[in-house]
DNA sequence: ATATAAAAAGACCTACATGTCTTTTTATAA
DNA sequence: TTATAAAAAGACATGTAGGTCTTTTTATAT
């Protein structure tokens, strides 16, 4: 459901705030070798994500990425939106220009709630939740 | 969520029935300029369709596209797997290689469900339902 | 038989997502 | 103050979804 740009930016958000809370901040080389990514173009999507301030960076000799303010938590809703577009959530399953609960596409009533079941999760799970089931061996970050 | 392919497989998947009901085989031409979508690109999403035994179509005066057995429902399951792909409702929502409940991603406790609901849903709508719907006043087709 | 109307087929094109390479800028260590 | 290590920037390349055009095949009406 997700592009793959998606998928390397929260790879990698997640593991710049894993280190972050080591007190290190890793340059996109290390990211791109973690997370199993293209190194260049790892540095790209790092790059849009700073610009749309969901991450931090400092160039020159030991700098890297980093988050401001780790305890501010970041929902994969911000990502998803800062990388795959505004209208990632509101546009038709059917293919429709103007699909609404007054003027629905047959689909509508049915794909309504799945989407807003995807939206609510989203927007629950934060960059340092999915850290976290890291850090506790509930899940993995490795692509083997 | 879905790609335009499949926007254009289930719009003209539906009218084609919707016709057929009519005692009318609609032609690519007629079908495009009724579910607005590319006329050529339509003709080549309803020959791989075709292809796939989702639809049967004559060639020749008269000839058009048709359901053989009109009865038999076509879930939405079966044309998202026709147009996107078998790993479609597989593949990790998170890029992982291998995710599964054993060695799960991060994501994937809350992703499964979702991904679940959405599963469900195509298998239980079917091209004939969403006629129905449209037939019945309680949808439309049009993008307007 | 022939003309016609339709789908089938395949070459080609376009836009965008994905990915790479090279140069520039900048912060820090020496 | 110079060298170095890092991100930033942007040009370039590739892959794939989406879309168009032309030719071929075939069923049917005449």
């Amino acid at each position: 459901m997700l592009g793959k740009t998606t998928e390397y930016a929260l790879r990698a958000l997640v593991y710049v705030y894993m280190q972050n809370i080591k007190g290190k901040r890793p340059g996109y080389k290390e990211i791109s070798k973690e997370i199993d990514s293209p190194e260049q173009f790892t540095a790209k999507v790092l790059q849009n994500l700073a610009r749309a301030e969901l991450v931090s960076s400092v160039k020159g000799r030991g700098g890297g990425f980093f988050f401001d303010e780790p305890t501010n938590p970041i929902t994969l809703f911000k990502v998803i939106e800062a990388v795959e577009g505004k209208e990632y959530f509101s546009k038709c399953g059917f293919g429709l220009k103007r699909c609404d609960a007054n003027n629905p596409c047959p689909l509508h009533d049915n794909y309504a709630p799945v989407r807003e079941a995807f939206y609510e999760m989203v927007n629950k799970m934060t960059i340092q939740s999915l850290a976290n089931k890291i850090n506790k061996h509930e899940a993995t970050l490795s692509r083997i």
